[in-house]
DNA sequence: CCTTGAAGCTATAGTTGCTAGAGACATTAA
DNA sequence: TTAATGTCTCTAGCAACTATAGCTTCAAGG
């Protein structure tokens, strides 16, 4: 049985981050020792090493908890962990698109700043001045997702 | 003169949004009516219009009123905002990379994910075990910005 | 056996960048 | 004039943590 610092370290996961993670629901509530203090055994190392990987993938809690109660039946069909993987996949996709458009505007911005005074800088010019980005602002409804 | 509303349509920044800048400090208090509601003008817009923008482009809060206040002293050099900008693409460029190895082995889950049953489930396997994982997450430091 | 320092506990509040709601007042068009 | 819309303030909520305070428990060294 690990602690609650053993088991965060074994998966890269911080202290408090745990307790909240099991605050929401999102692992059971552990065990304790005499002392009172949580003791975790194989299963929850593995769910929290689950959660932790979806995490770094992007998927919200939310859609973890989907796909962590998905998991729970197994004699299920595999559709609906399928389409969270589909929506995420293309979340990340227009999340791409977005970040390359932004990294051209930028670099335009940062390579065309000579290093002179502010009144002539590009920088803060090109931010005051829509008119001379290059990127579609057009749907403001996909707002960057940071 | 135009109404929160009226500043809210041509900047394309919500109302409520607006009155949260205000109250942050980055946009001044605004002028009054007599009915005491809020009155702009062009340099107001303009000020909004160069927030929008970098935050189109990715920039915090934080970072915009650094950016802002260097507008303010036109004499100085442009250094401090080529920085923060350079910062930003570099911030930009990483969460490329990331992205682009995340949206790799979101493909791979996908591609592998025949519609069978749950118990069979590529997408919740390779979620529960990190070493099907293609994508290199030995540095925890770099989070993925959400 | 005792002490000391690290690690654990609970509870609350803070972070970023907004968004939503309630209830009251202002403005505008029919 | 009246109804609809817009605006006002204030408070609370969202995700996903992170930090702080003040306490208790545990493991190792002397």
């Amino acid at each position: 049985m690990l602690t609650i610092g053993k088991l965060g370290e074994a998966a890269r996961v911080k202290v408090p981050t745990i307790r909240y993670y099991e605050q929401i629901g999102l692992l059971p509530e552990a065990e304790r020792s005499a002392g009172n203090q949580r003791l975790y055994g194989r299963k929850a190392m593995e769910r929290l090493a689950f959660i932790r990987h979806a995490r770094d993938l992007g998927f919200t809690l939310e859609a973890i908890r989907d796909l962590l109660s998905l998991s729970d039946i197994p004699d299920q069909s595999c559709a609906a962990a399928d389409a969270i993987a589909r929506a995420q996949l293309a979340e990340v996709e227009s999340r791409l698109a977005r970040l390359t458009a932004l990294k051209a505007e930028l670099e335009r911005m940062v390579v065309q700043c000579a290093g002179g005074k502010i009144a002539d800088c590009r920088v803060i010019e090109v931010l005051g001045d829509h008119s001379l980005c290059a990127t579609d602002h057009r749907h403001p409804e996909t707002e960057l997702a940071q």
